[in-house]
DNA sequence: TAAAAATGAGTTGTATACATCTCATAGGGA
DNA sequence: TCCCTATGAGATGTATACAACTCATTTTTA
């Protein structure tokens, strides 16, 4: 963590076509970047398990790293309690949550529900600049065949970046997101080094499928290409859910 | 709003049994109640129009009225702005947030297929003292033929509640929940006074048919049932959305 | 000796003063 | 008269001191 944030990064911004006549509303002011920053970089540690399950924040730490008072900090572990992530407690401590089978497991079925809807209510087409991203994409996964958890981390990050700017409704959007942090964090929980490959395999595999996909403009077809890939996942993560138990 | 809060009011009582693991780690001391308290009053005012959409909030005045500083409360609004009732502006104001019939849709939509969900996964057995509630909400509903908003606002919620604890994922329900309070403050801004009536008769027969279905434990019916009362809802919205527009 | 009570360190929740931002309005110049 | 600018009220965001809570350790007491 060498550089501190850049309030010059540009952060979700969007679109300012839609819906003009309440974006005056939206807040684009630095304030908003730098609680999204905060925000993202924790969940970003918190689910490639920098911050291990059941481990303790140190609150106060973080705050001098990103040299912000406690305030703002407590509004972002709200958001992430309220995203399952952390939980508070009175007097106590801040806490990464445990990941508990029958929970990731609720986790992953949801998403995997809500990913089939992907392409229901009139999709988002597909702009061009979109797909060149998703052929490097492709590109750069066939490639390099022993990625890092980090290099994985960007590469499915992208890949699920694509796919949610084909879904019309923001709602749906933004829950399928958290869904997919949920579930993440879980996959890197259980595949920790043993079977990173098998991880990586399936990104790659999910990628060419998509892209496929993509080209002939079938975005219904993203959908159920997601969904069979979280259903893959979900049942390779049951059987080592009861190896383990 | 003559009594304020009451922390003796039990708040969302979380069954002990399971997960008695983790049960430490859950904070029930009164600071939660009152942000549950706050949180579900200024939620109940948004829904049932009694904050108009658009209109600003005047933050002090709340914060005096229950008595608590402007700290809790923002912690409140972060939370209700995710959920998109309101939305903050730094310098602006907080505004409830306006309803757009997109939006609407996406919401209702996201709802109606969460509710087929609701008997999927092993869902919890209905206990005698939940069935009978329901009776007896069935009974109230029959006989009342002119109910006000805020009696309907009550039913519709206690309806809601049954049917949530039928839902074992966690996660799914709160999904659902949040679903829940959005679609209801369309209802509630559309119907107005005109379709009082309707919404009404529409509510009977929901209690009744799901009534019926909790009577021969066919929980997957009663996710059917609900997905149609939603569909059917849709539909007489897009009609009054479109005479609007 | 053992159990109960008190103490204190450490953490989260709250109150409050201040910084920052936005917008409406008043004032001045062309 | 019109337009540009400045100013100030009023709102949200932040920093910080303090209150309240939990838990481990120490002290007291039977």
């Amino acid at each position: 963590m060498q550089e501190k944030y850049h309030l010059s990064n540009k952060v979700d911004t969007i679109n300012a076509d839609d819906e003009i006549s309440e974006s005056f509303l939206i807040d684009t002011s630095p304030w908003r970047s730098r609680f999204d920053f905060v925000y993202r970089e924790i969940r970003r540690r918190i689910v490639l398990l920098d911050y291990l399950p059941e481990s303790k924040l140190d609150i106060k730490n973080i705050s001098e790293e990103f040299k912000i008072s406690r305030t703002p900090i407590r509004s972002v572990m709200q958001r992430l309690e309220r995203e399952g992530l952390v939980m508070t407690k009175h007097g106590v401590g801040t806490i990464v949550t445990g990941i508990i089978p029958s929970q990731s497991r609720d986790a992953i079925q949801l998403r995997l529900h809500l990913a089939t809807l992907i392409g229901e209510a009139d999709p988002k087409p597909i702009d061009s600049i979109s797909l060149e991203g998703l052929e490097l994409l492709n590109k750069r996964t066939l490639n390099n065949n022993n990625m890092s958890q980090s290099e994985l981390y960007k590469c499915y990050e992208q890949l699920h970046e694509f796919k949610c700017k084909l879904i019309s409704s923001d709602l749906l959007r933004e829950t399928y997101d958290q869904m997919y942090y949920r579930t993440v964090r879980v996959w890197f929980f259980y595949m920790k080094q043993l079977t990173l490959a098998e991880l990586s395999e399936s990104i790659k595999t999910d990628v060419s499928q998509t892209l496929n996909a993509a080209k002939r403009d079938d975005i219904r077809a993203i959908g159920f290409i997601t969904r069979n890939a979280i259903s893959a996942m979900l049942h390779r993560l049951n059987l080592l859910m009861m190896a383990e138990e």
